[in-house]
RNA sequence: UGCCCGAUAGUAUAAUGGUAGUACGACGGUUUUUGGUGCCGUUUGUCUAGGUUCGAAUCCUGGUCGGGCAACCA
């Protein structure tokens, strides 16, 4: 195949890698901060680290990267564990950053020893002023010139907790006048009198990003430490720290991190919407969160399908929502069970049916599957069909039911509308219909012919059900390059509340979980709450394609 | 005006000096008891100016445009 051929940049370096016998084996690594809820930008990341380890018979880590204790909790660890076996990956060992305190402590010693490290005293505005801008050069801070012996000796008394937090900080001495300003001594050690999410008190300085994430990755032995773009210019720092310290080279590969239309991907923004109320919680099913996806019905494969076809590249992206959507559809519509749901019922009459008798129809469960199964639909003389789908006098293109015209029920008859009643306001209230007995489903006879088929539930027999009908959360496609505050881009209608659809009986026996069709609708799944009055309550995952709704536009 | 990264259809992503291909979208057709699905087809692209070469999306040089870097965040 040639999809086998087309290899990514980052494949490419693990072939030749392993090629050159640099290595027998990878080791990847996924390595989430616990302050907060997986998005569907990890999910790119888990899919690429898990997905590279899977061809190329590696393994990857989970690390959880918490060496910041006033952001990070246990919550979000387990959440972060649970989205990632959601997505159908294992994970080789689970460790944490914080693992390797005792560690990292000791490199820093190194580092001191050599000559390459210092205490400083001043605070983070005399810091960030000796740093200098982009263009122009730092100077060297007062301190920098400490013995190696009295270094060692506050470093000590850092961890031994006789300073105030932001009193001193460890950082490496490198080049204040470096062009590239993560060269300019940075910080590597901070005191945070502050309980940690699994260490508690036993720490008060931290390391900082840039001396624990690659010192963490050697220490594990990754070979292919694969993360953002934003991380690029550190890498010069990685390397140096892995040099100096004279410890496994891992290396550090940067890709493109995932934009999506009509939403927002940081973390930042992601809390703020669950701080102010804008959405229920992280699993709000508008959000773009792992955990929102799964409530919304999104499924696992969808997801995997969906990364490895927006690829793995260096330049920045900006994908549509519509594609993950198709690959939503793509899963859904071989594994939905298909169901009848009237979402804005109209009465309609089978005048020469009995009153009171039921007729019970088969129904596919699913059109798609190799393994038919059905269910019982009830047939009565009062029926409901979507209001939308009758029209006194409708374009030439409406293939719907309208006076003098004949539709198929689905699974059941075809029907002629006789005649129609209205209110005052011109409102339909009730359509009357005759039906065709020899025109059943399945009885093989087609002299008679629709040119639609409408769904409908039975006036007697049906369940009254709450719909969640979801949209994108914003209006602006580019929400990263969005004018002012992301309220004034919300998308009112990005939940609509339908508490007057009623289902057909079967839904009742379905097993909770369970994806839907919704008949000419959409795909459904049940959420865990209940809806008005106690009744079930469905999300819409996503609706269908319909294009009927863009011819009607013409 | 320092350093770094990038630029291929509308959106993504291939082509690794030798026919610019794929997916989604859009458009048209076909099938259909879901205006769904399936199937078939059409459309649209190498940022720019030079250079190297028999031959450049690819290599070189200049430019343009976009992004990143001045957190005791990751």
């Amino acid at each position: 195949m040639s999809e086998e051929k087309s290899l990514n940049f980052i494949e490419e370096i693990i072939e030749n890698d392993l090629k050159s016998g640099k290595y027998n084996q990878i080791l990847t690594r996924f390595p989430p901060e616990p302050n907060g809820y997986l998005h569907i930008g990890h999910a790119k990341s888990i899919c690429l680290n898990f997905g590279l380890a899977a061809r190329y018979n590696g393994k990857t880590n989970l690390r959880f990267d918490d060496t910041n204790p006033e952001k990070e909790e246990t919550e979000y660890v387990e959440s972060i564990k649970a989205d990632i076996k959601w997505l159908g990956f294992d994970w080789a060992k689970e460790l944490y950053t914080s693992d390797y305190f005792e560690q990292l402590y000791q490199f820093a010693v190194v580092l001191i020893k050599k000559g390459l490290a210092y205490v400083d005293d001043s605070t983070s505005e005399q810091i960030a002023h000796e740093k200098g801008t982009p263009t122009t050069p730092g100077v060297n801070s007062p301190y920098r010139n400490r013995t190696v012996e009295e270094n060692v000796e506050l470093f000590e008394q850092m961890r031994a907790g006789k300073f105030k937090d932001g009193e001193k900080v460890l950082r490496a001495k490198i080049d204040m006048a470096a062009p590239n300003m993560l060269l300019r001594d940075p910080l590597i050690y901070r005191i945070k009198h502050a309980t940690h999410h699994r260490t508690g008190d036993q720490w008060c300085i931290y390391p900082m990003y840039d001396f624990a994430h690659g010192q963490s990755d050697s220490i594990e032995k990754i070979t292919h430490s694969i993360c953002t773009l934003e991380f690029v210019p550190h890498r010069p720092l990685y390397d140096w720290l892995i040099e100096q310290l004279e410890i496994f080279p891992s290396h550090q590969y940067e890709f493109a991190r995932l934009n999506m239309t009509y939403t927002v991907m940081s973390k930042r923004k992601l809390l703020q919407l669950v701080n102010d109320k804008i959405v229920e919680g992280w699993d709000d099913p508008r959000m773009p969160t792992i955990s929102g996806m799964r409530r919304r019905g999104y499924t696992p494969k969808a997801i995997r399908e969906f990364s490895r076809q927006i690829g793995v590249a260096k330049r920045e992206n900006l994908i549509d929502l519509s594609l993950l959507e198709f690959f939503v559809r793509e899963d859904l519509n071989e594994t939905a069970t298909r169901r009848m749901v009237v979402f804005d019922p109209v009465k309609l009459v089978i005048t020469n049916f009995e009153a009171g008798e039921v007729e019970y129809l088969e129904g596919e469960d699913n059109p798609e599957a190799t393994e038919k199964t059905y269910r019982k639909i009830p047939f009565t003389r009062e029926l409901y069909i979507e209001r939308e789908d009758f029209m006194v006098d409708p374009p030439k293109k409406f293939f719907r039911l309208a006076p003098e015209k004949m539709v198929r029920l689905k699974y059941g008859y075809i029907i002629q509308c006789d005649s129609f009643e209205q209110d005052d306001l011109g409102n339909i209230t009730q359509i009357n219909c005759t039906y065709f007995p020899e025109s059943k489903s399945g009885s093989g006879d087609n002299t008679l012919k629709a040119k639609g088929t409408l769904h409908w539930v039975s006036a007697t027999h049906h369940v009254p059900v709450t719909l969640q009908l979801y949209d994108r959360l914003f209006t602006v496609e580019d929400m990263n390059s969005a004018e002012g505050e992301y309220k004034d881009h919300l998308n009112p209608d990005s939940l609509i509340i339908n508490s007057h659809a009623l289902a057909e009986p079967a839904i009742l026996q379905d097993q909770p979980g369970q994806a839907y069709q919704f008949l000419r609708k959409g795909y459904f799944i049940q959420d865990k709450h209940s809806g008005a009055n106690g009744q079930p309550l469905f999300n819409r995952t996503v609706g269908l394609k319909d294009s009927w709704a863009k011819e009607s536009k013409k």
